[in-house]
DNA sequence: AAGAAAAATGTAATTTTTTGACATTTTTTG
DNA sequence: CAAAAAATGTCAAAAAATTACATTTTTCTT
C-alpha cells in the first residue's frame, strides 16, 4: 500500500513524537525524501531514533528504506488519494489535489476491474445487433460519450437521457441487443427498473457500477469500478473519470476484435471531419 | 526523465566500467534500490567510488539520490516501456496500457495548466449571469457534464449539443455572461464561429483547448490543456478527461469562492436525489 | 493520589555507508 | 612509442544511520 496514505491512516496509532514527524512528512514529502535523518529529526522537534523507530512502526526495514517508500509513493502515477481539498487551499493546491486524486482513483480503478468480464463484455458488443449506452445524471454524459466513440464504429448505437426514452427503447429490445447502464452508485431505482425491463425482453444488460449494488443484481455482466466514494464535499466525481477511462478501454477492445479492415473504415471516418475543421498549420 | 530511460539511452557514453554497473542494474533493479553502494560495486566488479561516479553522471547528488531516482522510476509497476496498445495486445494488456496512459497524459495536463488562469476563470464564473458550456463532438459530453456540475450550483447554467442552438444563445448573450468553449484541437470551424458571436455580444469567452489554436484566438481566457496527441489509432482520447479533470478543478474553485453558506445549500440538493435511490445497507 | 510498571523519548557511542583525495592503471593521441 | 588524458582503484575521512542504554513521561493499580 501507498505509504503516504498508509501514514495517514495510522495517524491515531502514533505515539505524540511520532506523530510530530507523520505531520512534518506529510506537510511536504518531497522534502522529506530529500532530507538525512537529522534534519528530518530537527524538522519534526525530536530526536533521531524517533525518527528511525517512526519508519520502523510503518514496516519498513529503516530510514533509508522508507525514503525508498516514500519516494516510490511521491512517483509519477502513483499519487495518493488522501489529498483531500480543504477550504483554505489556493488556486495551486486544489488544482494539484484533484488532478491528483483523479490519478490515484483511476489506479485504483484499474486494479478492481476483472479483465476477463472485460473481455467477455468486448465479445457481446463486437457481436451485439443494437448497443444502447444509458445512464443517469452524472453518469448521463459517460453514456453520451460511449454514443459518440461507438458511433463512429458505424454500428446501430443508441443513447437517451430521458428515462421513459430508456424504458422504452428497452422494451423493443430483442435476444442480440446489448445494454450498457451506466451507473456509480446502482442504486438508481429508475435505472435498475430499465435492467428488469431489458432483461425481461432478451437483452444482454451489462452494469458499469460498483459491485453487490441493486444494479448489479439485475445485469448479466458487471463491470465493477470500486473507486473510493466522493466522502466530503469537494471530492470531484471521480468515478466518472474512471468510468470514462473504461469505455476506451471497452472501445479499444472493439477495434482490436474487428480487424484490420475494419481500422481503415474507422480511419475513414476520421478524415471525414477533415473538412469541418481548419487546417493545421505546418510549422 | 525516467532515470531507467537514461540509463539505456546514455549506454554508449559510458566507460567500460560504469557500463557494467549499467547492465547489473538494468538486469535487476529491484535488488538494485535495496543494495548499498558496496554490494552493488561488489556485483558490479568495480570500486565503490565508480558506482558513485556512475550515479554522478546521471546528474544525481549521489548514491543515495540516485536510489531515489531509481525508486520512483520502478513505482508504477512498469517502469520504461512506451505504453502503446498495439494489435497483439490481449485484454490484459491493453486495460492496463489504457489506463496508465490515461493517467500519464493527466499528469502531462496538469503541469501545462496555468493556475492563474485557473484562478482567474473561477472569478468570471462566480460573478457570471448565466454560464454557458459548448462543445461539438467528443467535446460535446464534456460539456454536458458540465452542465451537470455546475446545474447543482444553482446557478443559470445553458449547455447544447447542436450548433444552431449554441448561435442562438450567443446572439443573445451580455455583458456578464461567460461562455466556455471546449474543443481539443480548437480548430473545429464551427465553434470558432460561436466564439465570435459570442464575442461580438459582449460574453466573456472561455476556451478549454490547446494554445495558439484558431479557437483560442478568439477566446477572452484560455485554459490551455497541452494532452499528448492521439498519435496513433488506438490512442483514447484522453484530451477528454483531461477536460473534465479541468471542469472539476474549477467546480471546486467556484464552490470554495462561494463560501459556507452556499455548502450548505449543495448538500441539501445532494439529499433531495436520496429519494430517487435504494438506501444503502448498513454492513 | 502515590507508586510501580510500562511505554516513550533522548543521549551518546557504535556501526555502516558514502564520499573525497590521491595513487595507479589503462586508454588515447601525436 | 611516449606523453597526456581519462578511467579506475585504494584508503581514509566524513556523514549518516542504528544500537544500547539512561531518562523521562504516561498509564495502571491499589
Amino acid at each position: 500500500m501507498n505509504i503516504l496514505e498508509k501514514i495517514t491512516q495510522n495517524k491515531t496509532a502514533f505515539s505524540k513524537s511520532e506523530r510530530k514527524v507523520a505531520e512534518v512528512i506529510l506537510a511536504n514529502p518531497q522534502t522529506a525524501i530529500h532530507s538525512s535523518i537529522a534534519t528530518l529529526a530537527k524538522m519534526s522537534d525530536v530526536s533521531e531514533p524517533t525518527v528511525n523507530r517512526f519508519c520502523r512502526r510503518l514496516d519498513t526495514k529503516g530510514f533509508p528504506d522508507f525514503k525508498l517508500h516514500l519516494a516510490q509513493s511521491l512517483a509519477n502515477g502513483t499519487p495518493y488519494v488522501n489529498r483531500h481539498v480543504d477550504e483554505n487551499d489556493g488556486p495551486d493546491e486544489y488544482t494539484n489535489k484533484i488532478f491528483e486524486s483523479t490519478m490515484a482513483s483511476l489506479e485504483v480503478a484499474r486494479q478492481s476491474l476483472d479483465v476477463n468480464i472485460v473481455n467477455r463484455v468486448v465479445d457481446l458488443l463486437t457481436q451485439a445487433q443494437k448497443i444502447s449506452f444509458f445512464g443517469l445524471g452524472a453518469s448521463a454524459s459517460v453514456a453520451h460519450d460511449a454514443l459518440n466513440k461507438f458511433f463512429r464504429f458505424n454500428v446501430p448505437v443508441v443513447y437517451f437521457e430521458d428515462v421513459l426514452m430508456q424504458r422504452m427503447s428497452c422494451m423493443n429490445s430483442t435476444t442480440g441487443d446489448v445494454v450498457v447502464l451506466i451507473s456509480h452508485t446502482g442504486r438508481t431505482k429508475s435505472l435498475v427498473e430499465v435492467a428488469q425491463i431489458a432483461r425481461m425482453n432478451d437483452a444482454t444488460v451489462v452494469g458499469i457500477t460498483s459491485e453487490d449494488s441493486p444494479l448489479a443484481q439485475e445485469c448479466t455482466y458487471v463491470l465493477s469500478l470500486e473507486v473510493p466514494e466522493d466522502t466530503d464535499m469537494y471530492m470531484p466525481m471521480a468515478s466518472r473519470i474512471a468510468q470514462l477511462t473504461l469505455i476506451d478501454v471497452l472501445a479499444t477492445g472493439f477495434t482490436l476484435r474487428r480487424g484490420n479492415k475494419f481500422r481503415e473504415n474507422l480511419k475513414r471516418v476520421k478524415d471525414t471531419l477533415r473538412g469541418s475543421r481548419y487546417e493545421k498549420r505546418n510549422d
